[in-house]
DNA sequence: GGGGGAAGGATTC
DNA sequence: TCACGGAATCCTTCCCCC
């Protein structure tokens, strides 16, 4: 291996031929040691050169150089001073991590041997002794160690895999197959450690450490396995005993001879000690009993290093690292980078630039690294340095995003593409339903014939999980895509769609119930989303509220993706209030119908609406609130779908709504005409009581006596609706974007509509940022301290002048199921003992959710909390502390 | 200057 | 004979906007 990195650091000094070390041979697997490398990469190279794939890793390959010269021009200009300082950074951190340094945990990394080759030559003998590969003829899953002496490895294309092995079998993938084994061998895991982490089908992560404890109680008897026990448990076939011998689990001829592969010796019982070594022979004997399969296993004090130990005596062995530090800093010495997960190719190539091989020496270089590398990165490097990882398996981690894409012969038709693309949406459609997903960003992703790859993405207001919606969002996408090139056919090989931006499951239920839902007092609850796509789109897509509409239309605009590519932030030149009414005005001239468009989607959407506004589909003529056909809630999807005919909904008669500014109930009042009222409110003439109510309707109650405290400084309010964005999961302060002093996390606040800030914007951001749509609140500027704070959720005056007690309230007023019965009875919800509130605080919201995630944490034993996922603001503590305490996938 | 979205890349299995 | 995947995650860089 050692060689094979200088190598590297030579090629990439010389010209011309270093630009092979891209496509060359990986021989970074168990089983490819001492393979020919020359002659291998030759054949390679012949198969390949040429083609437009070589031509783009040349490409490639030429850009990584440019960064390591880019690198070395940066390093020649690093000064003595800097690097002392930058000497002390590195020691001072180290001193710390070292100080951290956990050796108490036993960490479990298994990995099965070759596990899809495995399971095809269990199943097929004839299979045992030749050279054979898993996958097709254009990519290989993986090889059997017969194969890999001919340098056919998983991630080889099939066809120079034959090149290098012309009697090479490859055997197609089967799934469902692998899939059935794995679950037997996560059966075994799961009695080792009930919340072991899989890595993927052949691959996971245990902390033994519990189980170790108890094993030691254990009598012998529990500790003692007998041969050949599960055989039968396996597939019909196995039950044969005439087969069985056949079927030694032994791949390679010279792996370690397994403890179980001996035929005849059936019904032989075996006695595992305590140690941790005994347990994972144990639990490696048991897999192999079961499935015909042996596994690989890595002990160490971390994952890091458990990883690395599972590599270490494969097939079909085990090593482990013992809990001291002298060892483990042994072990790393003379560890090659690249055996680290994570350290890929273009890594490995970088810090073979700086001279930099083994563990060791990335150890003495690590002043140097800090200055050349981000901090993330060069973090990553030091922990590695000093054979650290994560401690804590991290459990039940969420998916991020979901995505289908589909490789092809060169595709030029324009039809054809979205016909495509309509496939996949279809599909990751599909996929997302069948997990109750919906996630906001969706991702289009192009490779054309010369393998270079574009993604495209958008993020809308809403998070999408239909067909329809996700095509809507791609197919702009691709039309860009295809705009750009033409006249020029687009030729593409391949198409991806990914949706990402999940909303979480807390934020799928209907925490705060719709503003029209208890703006309206007689209304049906419009709050009982489902997680129907139709409907759960307009859960969250349309606020519900008719009389927020001008507000929210403020704040969430659903800007078509064609306006928005590129780039752009919408029509700013205009007001809000401009824009809305123009948009009345637009609608007016629609003669009594509108259609549901981009600024007023929050409003028409909505179930709410739908209880008030008769909701018609022109086509069917039948009224109807499911928008699940491509006409959704969202007028974005509307306009630009052009798929369905768009629903209208009818400017009828309302009936009761309740201004949000003043709090006057209109009664039989138009949508028209209640925007109006609220103009006219938020203008301030409100704040007279001097209503210019000409179109609007009966004001059946009076305005609380502060009831416009909301807008502040005199000046003209805008009020917008924004949602809560700072969460930690730590309890610590930090300063939001949006408040010039400091907040305490997880609180949702009511928002300052600042003057320096357009709210439009302010909002805008806050909905990026947020997963939440339903938590509404209000903005309230910070200077209102000192004054009498007005709920604008129960109208009542509350005596606190701290905002913070007064956001316990407004949260308490927007969350409570007291909504529940608020449009029945409409009870004015005191809760002027605003301390008092924040007692219930912990069971709402994002609270409650990180408070749910602290017990769980606790319940595992592990002091280490998950990092909250929710915003982007953390994104990067986020993900250094993942990589500290959980992640074994770290890029640098 | 910093936040945040978009785009491109690196890495893994 | 032709022919180099699919899915997921995280990181860096760029750019817009405030």
């Amino acid at each position: 291996m050692e060689d094979h990195h200088q190598d590297a650091a030579v090629r990439v000094s010389s010209s011309g031929a270093d630009l092979l070390s891209r496509i060359a041979l990986n021989d970074n697997k168990a089983g490819m040691e001492g393979l020919d490398r020359d002659k291998i990469n030759k054949v390679i190279l012949e198969t390949s050169k040429g083609s437009k794939f070589y031509e783009n890793e040349l490409k490639k390959e030429r850009q990584v150089n440019q960064r390591i010269e880019k690198m070395m021009e940066q390093k020649a200009r690093i000064t003595k001073e800097q690097m002392k300082q930058a000497q002390a950074e590195v020691d001072k951190l180290k001193c710390e991590l070292e100080r951290g340094r956990d050796l108490g945990r036993v960490i479990v990394h298994v990995d099965m041997d070759a596990f899809y080759a495995a399971v095809e030559m269990r199943d097929c003998p004839e299979l045992k002794d030749k050279p054979m590969a898993v996958g097709s003829m254009s990519m290989l899953s993986t090889s059997n160690y017969h194969a890999r002496r001919f340098g056919v490895r998983a991630a080889m294309p099939g066809f120079i895999a034959k090149k290098l092995c012309p009697n090479l079998v490859i055997m197609p993938t089967n799934f469902d197959k692998y899939r059935a084994v794995s679950a037997q061998v996560r059966e075994i895991f799961s009695e080792y450690d009930p919340h072991f982490m899989p890595v993927s089908l052949d691959e996971a992560y245990l902390d033994i450490t519990e189980h170790l404890e108890q094993r030691k109680l254990w009598p012998e008897t529990m500790r003692t396995h007998h041969m050949c026990d599960a055989k039968t448990d396996d597939a019909g076939k196995f039950a044969d005993e005439s087969e069985k011998d056949g079927l030694s689990p032994v791949l390679f001829e010279d792996s370690p001879c397994s403890s179980t592969s001996l035929s005849g010796a059936e019904g032989k019982a075996e006695v595992f000690g305590t140690s941790a070594e005994e347990a994972v022979r144990e639990m490696r004997f048991r897999i192999e009993q079961k499935t015909s399969l042996t596994a690989s296993a890595g002990i160490a004090p971390n994952m890091m290093l458990a990883k690395v130990c599972s590599d270490k005596n494969k097939p079909n062995g085990q090593y482990r690292i013992p809990p001291e530090r002298q060892v483990v800093m042994a072990f790393m010495k003379d560890l090659p980078v690249r055996k680290v997960s994570g350290v890929g190719k273009v890594t490995e190539k970088m810090l073979a630039a700086l001279g930099i091989v083994s563990c060791a020496q990335l150890g003495q270089q690590m002043a140097l690294v800090s200055l050349l590398f981000s901090e993330t990165s060069w973090h990553h490097f030091l922990h590695i340095s000093l054979g650290l990882g994560s401690t804590y398996i991290e459990r039940d981690s969420e998916r991020k995003s979901m995505s289908t894409e589909r490789t092809f012969g060169e595709m030029s038709d324009a039809e054809e593409q979205y016909s495509l693309c309509r496939e996949l949406c279809h599909d990751l459609a599909q996929d997302l339903q069948r997990e109750g997903l919906k996630g906001k960003t969706v991702t289009l992703k192009l490779k054309n014939v010369n393998f270079e790859v574009k993604t495209k993405a958008f993020t809308l207001q809403y998070a999408v999980c239909t067909e329809e919606d996700i095509f809507a969002a791609t197919k702009d996408l691709l039309k860009v895509e295809i705009d750009s090139v033409s006249p020029q056919p687009l030729k593409l090989r391949l198409m991806g769609v990914r949706v990402s931006g999940f909303i979480s499951v807390e934020d799928k239920k209907p925490l705060q119930r719709s503003i029209m839902g208890f703006l309206q007092k007689g209304g049906s609850d419009p709050g009982s989303f489902t997680q129907c796509p139709g409907s759960a789109l307009k859960a969250e897509g349309g606020s519900d509220s008719a009389s927020f509409l001008k507000l929210q239309s403020t704040e969430i605009k659903v800007p078509s993706v064609s306006e928005q590519i590129p780039k752009s932030t919408g029509p700013k030149q205009q007001s809000f209030f401009q824009r809305a009414q123009s948009k009345r005005l637009q609608q007016q001239q629609e003669q009594m119908s509108v259609i549901i468009s981009d600024t007023d989607t929050t409003n028409s959407s909505s179930d709410a609406a739908a209880s008030t506004l008769p909701i018609t589909n022109p086509q069917s003529d039948t009224t109807s609130t499911n928008t699940n056909s491509g006409t959704d809630a969202t007028g974005y999807i509307n306009k630009h779908a052009t798929l369905k005919p768009s629903f209208k909904i009818s400017t009828q008669v309302l009936q009761f709504l309740t201004c949000p500014v003043c709090n006057r109930e209109m009664k039989d009042v138009n949508l028209t005409a209640f925007n109006h009222h609220i103009d006219e409110c938020l203008k301030g003439s409100a704040m007279d009581n001097e209503h210019t109510d000409s179109d609007a309707g009966e004001l059946n109650s009076e305005p609380p006596a502060s009831s416009h405290n909301l807008s502040c400084n005199g000046e003209k309010p805008s009020t917008s609706i924004s949602l809560p964005v700072v969460e930690t999961d730590d309890g610590n302060d930090f300063k939001t974007p949006f408040f010039s002093h400091r907040t305490k996390i997880n609180e949702k606040r009511l928002v300052v509509p600042n003057k320096k800030r357009p709210l439009s914007e302010s909002s805008s951001k806050a909905s990026h940022t947020t997963h939440n749509p339903e938590a509404v609140v209000t903005e309230l500027s910070s200077d209102l301290k000192g004054s009498s704070l007005t709920c604008p959720v129960c109208s009542q005056l509350q005596s606190t002048g701290d905002l913070a007690l007064f956001n316990c309230h407004v949260d308490m007023c927007l969350n409570q199921e007291v909504l529940l019965e608020f449009r029945g009875s409409h009870p004015p919800v005191d809760h002027s003992d605003a301390p008092a509130l924040k007692s219930v605080r912990g069971q709402l919201g994002d609270q409650g959710r990180v408070s749910k995630v602290r017990e769980k944490s606790k319940r595992q034993g592990s002091s280490h909390l998950p990092p909250a996922k929710k915003t982007k603001v953390l994104s990067t503590k986020h993900t250094i502390d993942k990589f500290f305490k959980g992640n074994t996938r770290q890029n640098v």
